[in-house]
DNA sequence: AACCGTGCTGGGAGCGCTTGCAGACTAAGC
DNA sequence: GCTTAGTCTGCAAGCGCTCCCAGCACGGTT
């Protein structure tokens, strides 16, 4: 703690250093009409010679505007982020702020007390504009949201209503890509193991599923629901196995889960993709390295931040955006 | 964009239905001394009828303090955050700032605006604080940060000075530890890929496997500069064996370079860990799925989150904590 | 010569909150 | 009963900035 103290440079000593008044330095500032070019320099100059940076705080309270967005991330689990896809979020979201003057702000809501900090945050407009990710069911603040005070863009849809705003993957295009790809290839005894079914995305990706398979004239029956983490992958794979042991394919709603089924898969003596083929969701870096690799489905997850980004900024711009759904890609590599 | 207008309550509202003075409405507000048991039982019913959240903008005008502290990570390169690495390390200093007032800003300083961005930050106190990773050698944002105008913790060291208060995973001691274990293994000829030489881990980890072998009495001149990427570690592989042919180990100072290495390693044709024994750096979670499962050394990143967030708080509180140094494990898993 | 833009200019009133301070009031202490 | 200390209480002065507005100067119209 050196001297945090020597305060800092005001606009009253910028105009005084210029010989302006308050208001002329400030027009110059935000650089508004109606100063003479003389001033302007003037101001200018002293700007630079006293190291002027204006008080955001100060500004705020004047305008009435915050000057930072916020990315909330609504879920009962903190681990949930730990998950690299949020970090992939963040970096799209950052490259399209980056060239304005907002800030980000990040809330993991999963404590109580964060979820209260969250719905203030709703009501009270402490940001400026808020996107938001949602992550388990019915959850009462994706509700809070919509009627919030505050222009609210979602991450995914949740699974209970379809916001006013939002960018989503298109989790049902995908889950048919991959389902058609298993048909495809001939396979025609496939399964699948869901996600989290109060999710929208698990939801979507089961819809996709049985989509395919109807067109295909195939039975969709042989169904396991999961919750997208790698035990509960390896789990369902085992209930699968024990109640459709003729399979000869699984969709996966994610590779996470898809992992657990390998390592399944592989103490069961089935060959991947000899005995049964496997496609996951997700394209998680580890996919590339399983064994066998894992064909999967790719989602632009830079893509997903960056248009949440800029949908929020045409929000506060005044615009009525329309919703955005990404495309997904089939990523074939060897379990196929 | 419903009805953003209605506009807040106010302190004077809330003091006016308890019929107080606005003093007194702040004062219990901020649980301050000095009101009587009626007046602020008064206050906080009116604070509940009238669903009253204080303004954090004109309280910070009014403080001086702005409540929000941020995470700065400064790179060349936008992708890095991409690493789950730092996921994980806001998941850990999110967890200590839940429970303060504090709110938490990210800020991605890759391009050059955001730089500036930075070093005014650094400078005017927009924030009550700031966390800093720096990821390249000899960032000047390093050097501005130690006499800034507002608390800083870094996280991990720049290779060219010690700052004052940082928190650093135990690098040199987990590379030891690593080459240690390969050296017990009983290999003799261990070569090791580093990380970028600029960057405070890439060095340390280097030094630990120098340290190794010199105790050991080995030679520890088989080595080649990598830089933490997977595609440089297959390059970096390939010089290996084409400059060491004789080489029974390798440590490798990043997992994703040991995922490159273990690729080039079988297409030459060479077992792991029969022809030689790789150790990689992290932990992350491809490092279980590889072909072997990689040996590697893991580092406690949400704790360092955590620690670098309290250290923070304390730096705040007008402590002055001492720099903190988290220890690595070394995790034995099929590649030794 | 009276009149009307048009473009600059600075004064000053906020934005919603905290806080120092002086006054009022209460409870002791002698 | 009068001082002394102690506890409330509200006034008012900010925190640093924005922005409305009235005032002014200047040049061009009638």
């Amino acid at each position: 703690m050196t001297d945090h103290l020597k305060r800092q440079v005001t606009l009253d000593e910028v105009a005084e250093r210029a010989g302006v008044s308050r208001s002329a330095a400030s027009r110059v500032i935000n650089n508004a009409p109606h100063v003479s070019k003389a001033k302007r320099v003037a101001v200018q100059r002293a700007v630079v010679d006293l190291g002027y940076v204006p008080n955001a705080t100060a500004r705020a309270l004047a305008t009435q505007q915050v000057g930072a967005v916020v990315l909330a991330i609504s879920s009962d689990s903190p681990q949930v982020f730990a998950d690299p896809f949020f970090a992939e979020v963040v970096v799209g979201i950052s490259s399209v702020l980056e060239e304005t003057d907002l800030e980000l702000m990040l809330m993991l809501a999963t404590s109580s007390r964060a979820q209260t900090k969250l719905e203030q945050l709703l009501r009270t407009r402490q940001a400026d504009g808020v996107m938001l990710m949602s992550m388990h069911g019915d959850d009462p603040l994706a509700h809070l949201a919509e009627k919030a005070d505050v222009p609210v863009v979602f991450g995914g849809r949740p699974v209970t209503f379809e916001p006013q705003y939002y960018v989503d993957a298109d989790n049902r295009g995908g889950a048919r890509l991959a389902t058609e790809h298993l048909v495809a290839a001939g396979r025609t005894r496939i399964a699948t193991i869901t996600g989290r079914m109060d999710e929208g995305a698990g939801m979507a990706r089961y819809k996709g599923y049985q989509e395919a398979l109807a067109v295909a004239g195939l039975d969709a029956s042989r169904v396991v629901h999961g919750d997208f983490s790698e035990e509960g992958g390896a789990r369902a794979m085992r209930q699968l196995l024990a109640e459709h042991a003729d399979l000869d394919a699984v969709f996966i709603a994610s590779d996470q889960m898809a992992i657990g089924s390998l390592r399944v898969l592989k103490d069961a003596g089935k060959a991947v993709p000899g005995d049964v083929a496997i496609v996951g969701f997700n394209d998680i870096t580890s996919a590339r390295h399983t064994e066998p690799p894992l064909t999967t489905v790719g989602q632009p997850i830079q893509s997903l931040g960056r248009e949440m980004a800029r949908m929020l900024l045409g929000l506060l711009a005044g615009e009525t955006p329309t919703p955005l759904i990404l495309p997904t890609r089939l990523i074939a590599r060897a379990s196929t």
